[in-house]
DNA sequence: CCACGTCCGTACAGTACTGTACGGTCGACC
DNA sequence: GGTCGACCGTACAGTACTGTACGGACGTGG
């Protein structure tokens, strides 16, 4: 068996932790998954709080700032946002983390990750939707609504894929969430 | 101490699993909690398996039927979203719950429960969208759209209050969200 | 060639939870 | 006032996980 590195750890912390929450991210399970014993844990990492703070740290980096950089330079506010929601329904990189990190989300080291990328995500979107010229707080509003639809529907599409056939990955449908995430309350 | 009915055991475990998720549904704890020890339980059930199952039984006829049936009767189905998602939105009986069976979809107990439950409540909104005017398809878009919008929202609520401050609870915020939810894709 | 650093296996407590078996208590009802 | 059933405590395996201590393999550079 080859040697591991600690990527390898934290990548499987990752996947552990969308399955089966942050109880799930065991050093016993993980270690027989990637084929090794404990001791090889214990030597990459102090302890399982490590392992768990290490994996979420990453994947924060990974995550949040990717996908915004791939679209941060969108001239045009309305097609930075489309693409920018495009992205992220279809490409769940990590199919069912950020379910499993809300639902723990009084763990005391998920807590301040998932805040500091739930208030960076918000705060971008804010930003482009008071491109597109709403008012501070109205662009707040409206960035809290869109980013809710987009947490609820992935969550959905995980969770309950038998429950909402031909909707979750029917391209029309899709469109129509973007749409529905893109237009403001103007009416 | 007081006799415990099975009641309690349900509720206990429906708490304990909006705050720790499947995992925590756990004998020791909830005894510790109830102030008995497991001797108690296990009269009361055969399984910590049939607990869960029986406590999310409950949790499907309390919160899935009665939330219905109160705005059922309301004539104007305009009328009748507007109530059912300010109802859906300020009162959330067991905070955390919907998130915690979320992320553990995959668990054979949960699975079917919530698959129904979503089933019921998008089904109740395709018609309810369907009264205001759309086509069939498009109604049940526009309730798949809904639905997440209102997952989003809860759970956002709950993981990261710290990082939406002054619009999670604010009514004018709360408004927008609603005046969002019943606004069909029509433009 | 040997010595050292890297990486992993193994053995030894210690803890928390699950089930099972059985024994005890307390009230209702005859 | 005794008996029966509902309810709970206790004791006994059995399992899974966490840390720690230590020892062995393996390659690389002096």
């Amino acid at each position: 068996m080859a040697r591991l590195s600690k990527q390898d750890w934290l990548t499987a912390a990752l996947t552990a932790l969308a399955e089966g929450g942050v109880s799930a991210v065991a050093v016993v399970p993980l270690a027989q998954r990637l084929g090794v014993t404990r001791g090889s844990f214990y030597w990459h990492f102090t302890d399982r709080t490590e392992l768990l703070r290490d994996a979420l740290l990453w994947w924060e980096q990974q995550g949040t700032i990717a996908v915004i950089d791939q679209v941060a330079s969108i001239a045009d506010p309305r097609d930075k946002l489309r693409r920018l929601f495009l992205i992220a329904i279809t490409e769940d990189p990590a199919s069912g983390l950020e379910p499993a990190l809300v639902a723990h989300a009084d763990d005391p080291v998920v807590a301040p990750i998932l805040q500091r990328v739930t208030e960076r995500r918000v705060a971008f979107l804010t930003e482009a939707y008071a491109e597109l010229g709403l008012p501070p707080a109205r662009a707040r509003r409206q960035a809290v609504v869109a980013y809710s639809a987009y947490v609820g529907w992935t969550q959905l599409r995980r969770a309950t894929p038998g429950a909402l056939p031909e909707v979750v990955d029917d391209p029309e449908a899709l469109a129509y969430l973007v749409d529905n995430l893109i237009r403001t309350g103007d009416a």
